[in-house]
DNA sequence: CGTCGTCTTGATTAACCTCAAGAGGTGTGG
DNA sequence: CCACACCTCTTGAGGTTAATCAAGACGACG
């Protein structure tokens, strides 16, 4: 276990009151969870699909993806995690599910047990909805993918994921709307599309071309936000800045 | 306010008791709840999108869907709720979403008060719990489908839609795995899978044609459990069914 | 018995996939 | 410091899935 007052879990605690009020004795209480530390290289799995795990995986640097395999050995991610997000805070009262965790680029995470996370839940009752909230949200953005993937074409999703993410960025603290560093490849933003990487290759290359997002060597440059989010109808009500 | 112990809230509470214990206190408090019996046709709406809510939705009758609109006109449905579900009950922490909900048949549906939501999960940190559980089950299905939908063929995203409800269906107790009524038109199946009514047609009636499954007059007719299973590569684990 | 919504089928088109090959970039070992 | 290996990106040609457009049949309900 790390010593209390990681400085990761200030990027969860700055996450979670975006949108939950919390008094000075609630923060410090997620301040004071510990955990353990651990390094993952791109590619690595953090949890198995169908591992039953016992801790909550905070990201502390590089980006996480959360992954459902199919058969014939394709993927389909359904949702990138960045500096501040608990990937899997649901786990904590599901330990087992059917997705997988992994490290889509060099990563680190602070593995938090479940049983600090449901203590300092029943203790306080505010971190209990703040948690709950924070699973809501995670269901938002997952609903937003299944329209995004059922009804838009290649062009409205990828200029979508790269609005949403933007916003993400920013609110995070780690870019701006409209410069920030997404590690993924292309073949990574396929998986998480719906699409093949050769598709997303020609759909940036569309995207850029009529000035509206240039993404390249791992930087999305927004060169003009209205239109890309005008392409993407994206709206950041969906991630519900609601603080109550 | 109809009077306490509501026949519809035993079906919720038989729900969440499918994988969260509660004392016979908290299934009481569950129990108590009140809310305000509504009425609604087919394709009207319950929520309508953006819309701001003080009350969730619990299915008394009928069947419900979550949707989201596109600019276009066009729909994608992300959940469908049976009875005994609580559509929304996410809304109780956060009030405004960016989806709609609508009665898909004529449907009946009991409107719990947010603060009643709010103050049995303060005062009972287990049913605090078993409702963050309830919508991390929500999240794993929505996860299930934008792999579905990002990566299947039409032939195994219906597969895979109508294993799942006739797994939800028997968990209800509204039906059996093999035998269940699905009072969707094509049209809306289209809707949820990201497909034109015209595709379902005819996927559904491959399906039929190779033994699969009969969808035919709103009732799911499985023909062969397993074939349909293999199809969808379905796998209940999803439903995170491990009572904690 | 007529009307309207739903289902069914056919013909054509569009979006995206598959396969394939070469270019660019980056890290590593000689 | 260079050479090679490997991964990623890029582009082309052709194929497949599902969308679109259109029309007629069926079926439930008044």
């Amino acid at each position: 276990m790390t010593h209390s007052d990681h400085p990761a879990l200030s990027g969860f605690l700055r996450r979670l009151l975006l949108r939950s009020k919390l008094t000075q004795e609630e923060q410090g209480a997620i301040l004071s969870l510990e955990g353990v530390t651990v390094q993952a290289t791109a590619n690595r799995d953090l949890v198995r699909p169908g591992e039953k795990v016992s801790y909550s995986c905070l990201v502390i640097e590089g980006l996480v993806g959360r992954y459902d395999q199919m058969a014939d050995g394709s993927r389909q991610t359904t949702s990138f995690f960045i500096v501040g997000d608990m990937a899997d805070l649901q786990s904590a009262v599901c330990p087992i599910a059917g997705w997988g965790l992994v490290a889509l680029t060099n990563s680190t995470v602070l593995k938090v047990p479940h049983a600090a996370l449901v203590d300092i839940s029943t203790s306080y009752p505010a971190i209990s909805r703040a948690f709950w909230r924070d699973t809501v949200v995670d269901a938002a953005i997952l609903s937003k993918w299944v329209a995004n993937i059922g009804r838009k074409s290649a062009r409205a999703r990828i200029a979508h994921v790269l609005s949403e993410m933007g916003h993400r960025m920013e609110e995070a603290g780690i870019g701006t709307r409209t410069r920030f560093g997404f590690p993924v490849t292309q073949e990574q933003l396929a998986d998480a599309m719906g699409l093949t990487s050769v598709h997303v290759n020609r759909t940036l290359r569309a995207l850029r071309q009529e000035g509206a997002v240039d993404f390249r060597h791992s930087v999305v440059d927004v060169l003009d936000l209205e239109r890309l989010h005008s392409i993407a109808e994206f709206d950041p009500m969906f991630l519900l800045l609601e603080p109550a």
